[in-house]
DNA sequence: AAGTGGTCTAGACCACTCA
DNA sequence: GAGTGGTCTAGACCACTTG
């Protein structure tokens, strides 16, 4: 079926590898591919887009670019799982000494579907009466309280969270489950130090210093997908800046 | 000239876009191109190089990903000037709370060339002879002093620094003008606490809480180009980490 | 040997910038 | 209108992986 082609140049001035991308991030966002899985080869695919091999081509390697596919010669090209031990670490910096990620429990302390307070819905660019999903959680690394946050995601882009009884901690793998493909992510530090509620929480003494953490993590096409205030005490532990 | 495809393919399998890259990141490096100014059109420097327009094409656009280059259609192709504004602020994750860069004062407190010691061997990859340029500085935002580092340079890639009295604070300047092309860089974070001595530097109580910064900037091929540990007093500043 | 992605080529045309 | 980079095409061949 010759279908994009005709579908999209007619109505758009776009460039064609940008309007193909969107096609295949579009199926990969459905699942139409699954995380994990091949699809079919580059040839194969220019034929079914009607488009020129070199044009499909680059859609490829935009996408291998955004982390939705990895190619490899000789293989395939295959849609990766977001969930991976590897992909998965992508917003976390707080890191173990050696870099790698921290192994943990989670608690949650609190989740409800609520209307947008004020500073959510500046953060998340959303609007006065839209409603996200709220969370508080607590992450434990060796049995110890480390880190204490407070999670806010727009409703409108994981519809019927609340209702999940055993949603992930993780904002990589409740994107991939709900079709939310992310891109940049942003965090801000700070010095700041706990306040009563928090230091009981984290088992520390009142006014002890923490690192405070505001991080606000995008979709591919720029939209507050989470944004994530949080208390941190990294004691043993180190906060990891990469710049590329 | 038809130079470098005679002389490289004869004696390498590397591919052909990959060695014009090298080719034409030595010029730049070198400061056979100047940074800011507008490099020769892709015709003819794939002429120049005796390959077809798609290869040079290939090449220039991993410069420009790399932030060697810039390059605007209708225009043309352009040498990054790396002590701009723009890209200098790139290893400096200590900003303004807007995200701004923090405008400051720097004030040298020693410098020497030294043999190296063993953490900096360490970190830098260099054997137990080598020596680094030791730098220490204090930089003041507002007059009032923030940040407390020691700096150290391989004195292999910067040859006679210590000679130079007015040098730059800044790794992306200092690179610049030694031919060093700056790739990825690592930044730890961790919690300390105000030392005696740090605490004078910073004009903080002794044992106030400051964050502690090692920080490794790598060339662009890998190689270890500075090290820096720092001490910093936040205050009303914050630490930006941002994740592609 | 068959199938995949990776490299390289040659050439046409489009979109933008500037004198 | 001349010159630049950006898009798109069609096809050849290479390098790697797997049965």
């Amino acid at each position: 079926m010759l279908n994009s082609r005709i579908m999209t140049t007619r109505f758009s001035n776009r460039p064609l590898y940008l309007q193909v991308r969107d096609a295949l991030a579009e199926r990969i966002a459905s699942r139409e591919w699954a995380p994990g899985g091949a699809i079919p080869n580059e040839g194969d695919l220019a034929r079914q887009f009607g488009v020129s091999a070199g044009t499909m081509r680059k859609a490829l390697e935009l996408l291998e670019s955004e982390r939705l596919l990895t190619r490899r010669q000789g293989r395939g090209t295959f849609v990766n799982d977001q969930a991976s031990e590897e992909l998965a670490i992508r917003y976390s910096n707080v890191r173990q000494p050696d870099g790698q990620h921290v192994s943990e429990n989670v608690e949650v302390l609190d989740a409800a579907l609520s209307p947008v307070s004020e500073v959510e819905g500046r953060r998340l660019r959303l609007r006065l009466h839209d409603k996200v999903h709220r969370i508080r959680r607590l992450r434990f690394s060796d049995g110890k309280p480390y880190l204490l946050e407070d999670v806010a995601l727009p409703a409108a882009l994981f519809p019927g969270l609340s209702e999940y009884r055993t949603a992930s901690h993780r904002i990589v793998v409740l994107a991939q489950q709900f079709g939310v493909l992310l891109g940049r992510g942003e965090e801000r530090v700070t010095l700041g130090s706990a306040s009563p509620d928090v230091a009981r929480a984290l088992q520390v003494k009142p006014a002890a210093p923490l690192l405070t953490l505001d991080r606000i993590v995008y979709t591919l096409d720029g939209r507050p997908a989470e944004w994530r205030f949080g208390h941190c005490h990294l004691a043993d532990k180190c906060y990891l800046a990469e710049t590329k």
